[in-house]
DNA sequence: TCTGGGGTCCTAGGACCC
DNA sequence: TCTGGGGTCCTAGGACCC
């Protein structure tokens, strides 16, 4: 069984394309039909368990079993199985403070393993976009589909088709929920995994959904976190239900335009969208630090990796930035707490990794304060354009600059095409400046040929 | 000892200009 | 020099999301 699935992972395109007609035929069947034209359909396709389903593909011993997986270092749980969520083992706890708790409720813990997750989502999105083009990858585990021309009565048997190829294909299970809107789609979703009866898959348009509404908070809702949802309770705000009829003046007062858009939303007038992935307006690349830093060079060159690491991700996205702030922080929950950050305005939009590291140098000697336990670093690019939009200067060394670009593009190839940091800058190290820890990650089952899973016969 | 990383959008207030 | 209104741009901070 298992043997099955791992085969079917690894030939993935293959099965694709056989695959293909079928959906197509599902498709043009309903364009042909051309029912319920113009009525927009939004389906979030939302993974389950997400991290832990991944892990639980390649080791269907976890069937059953109460599982979660830690973030970066360790840190903090980040995804449970419905297992441990029954035990009633909250999100984001920190794991050093209900490790010996899990162990003794034999829970097994896993830090992540984000090449086995970044690759299955890849393959979960490309089967997606299969049953329908037009497709918004919001997450990692989370998917906008947008359909036009499918009749309501539909929408069910399309749902679990789209779920059982996505399961037969991947083996991860998905829940879709439909509706006019991409909130009230998110809000079918949560309904669709809280309710066994709905076998995955629930339609806002169905007539049971006010009544649904009456039944759950409106922290629920898609854009209603702690704080907004304790001012509206406090006016008296308490259900989705309530939401969706809530005095536009008091919504405008409490929450400003988001608030007035929600409620549209709620009420089937589509007005949020999601932004397409080319149109990024910003870029972060940090990381925590297993043990403390104290010393200079040590912080500049975790800094340095991930100025080079982010800078990468800027020219393979062929953009420049017009900025980057540089951070060193303490721990967040430190006696001493300290964030130094300091902005950098580069003379001309850049990408150029050389460039960065030299200011950069210049800029943690302003914030960087002897003394404190460093714990992290990192860096902020922003006001970041296509690379073709930015002008060349007439002051500049053109010489210098080609030069830099040669070696730069160099890097990169060698990178891409050997292993990440297989080549680098000098000021980033030799060796990696900060350990991370991860007692107990899996194998790169789909993305590394020495650790692909062989099966025993 | 040990508490993730990476994003978006909106708003208020200050600087500056006409 | 002072006065006032209106517009733009920028930044920091707050809210949210996964």
């Amino acid at each position: 069984m298992a043997s099955k699935r791992i085969f079917g992972l690894l030939f993935f395109p293959f099965f694709g394309i056989v695959k293909r007609q079928e959906t197509d035929n599902i498709l043009s069947f309903w364009e042909m039909v051309g029912a319920n034209m113009g009525q927009r359909v939004y389906g979030l396709v939302d993974c389950n368990n997400f991290f832990v389903s991944c892990e639980k593909v390649f080791n269907p011993n976890l069937e059953g079993k109460p599982v979660v997986v830690l973030s970066n270092n360790d840190g903090c749980i980040v995804a449970r199985s419905s297992e441990a969520k029954a035990l009633g083992i909250p999100m984001g706890t920190a794991y050093f403070k209900i490790r010996d708790e899990l162990d003794r409720r034999g829970v097994i813990a896993y830090s992540s393993n984000f090449a086995l997750y970044g690759d299955m989502s890849k393959r979960i999105m490309q089967t997606l976009s299969q049953f329908c083009p037009d497709i918004e990858v919001y997450s990692i585990d989370e998917s906008f589909l947008s359909l036009r021309s499918i009749p309501l009565e539909h929408l069910a048997a399309f749902g679990k088709e789209i779920r059982d190829t996505v399961r037969r294909w991947t083996g991860i299970p998905v829940s879709i929920g439909w509706g006019p809107t991409r909130t009230l789609s998110k809000f079918a979703n949560h309904l669709a995994k809280k309710h066994a009866s709905h076998r995955g898959v629930y339609s806002a348009f169905s007539e049971e959904t006010d009544t649904w509404m009456m039944r759950y908070p409106i922290e629920e809702v898609w854009g209603i976190g702690y704080r907004w949802g304790k001012k509206l309770h406090a006016k008296g705000i308490d259900t989705v239900y309530q939401l969706k009829n809530a005095d536009l003046t008091t919504i405008r007062k409490t929450m400003g335009v988001v608030g007035l858009r929600v409620v549209k939303e709620l009420n089937g007038d589509p007005c949020i969208t999601v932004a397409p992935p080319e149109t990024r307006k910003s870029l972060v690349h940090s990381c925590s630090f297993g043990e403390p830093i104290l010393d200079y060079e040590k912080l500049f060159e975790a800094l340095a990796a991930h100025i080079s690491r982010g800078a990468e991700k800027l020219r393979l996205e062929k953009c420049c930035a017009s900025m980057m702030t540089i951070f060193v922080m303490t721990s967040r929950f430190a006696k001493e707490a300290y964030l130094g950050s300091q902005p950098i305005v580069f003379r001309r939009p850049s990408d150029n990794t050389i460039e960065m590291l030299r200011l950069a140098r210049e800029g943690l000697k302003r914030i960087f304060q002897y003394g404190y336990f460093y714990k992290k670093a990192g860096v902020y690019f922003t006001g970041i354009y296509p690379r073709t939009n930015v002008q060349q200067s007439l002051f500049e060394d053109v010489g210098t600059q080609q030069k830099e670009k040669q070696i730069m593009e160099l890097v990169d190839r060698l990178n891409q095409k050997i292993r990440r940091n297989a080549v680098q800058f000098a000021s980033s190290g030799t060796r990696k400046a900060y350990q991370d820890r991860k007692e107990n990650v899996t194998p790169r089952y789909t993305t590394c040929w020495k650790e692909i899973p062989t099966v025993k016969g």
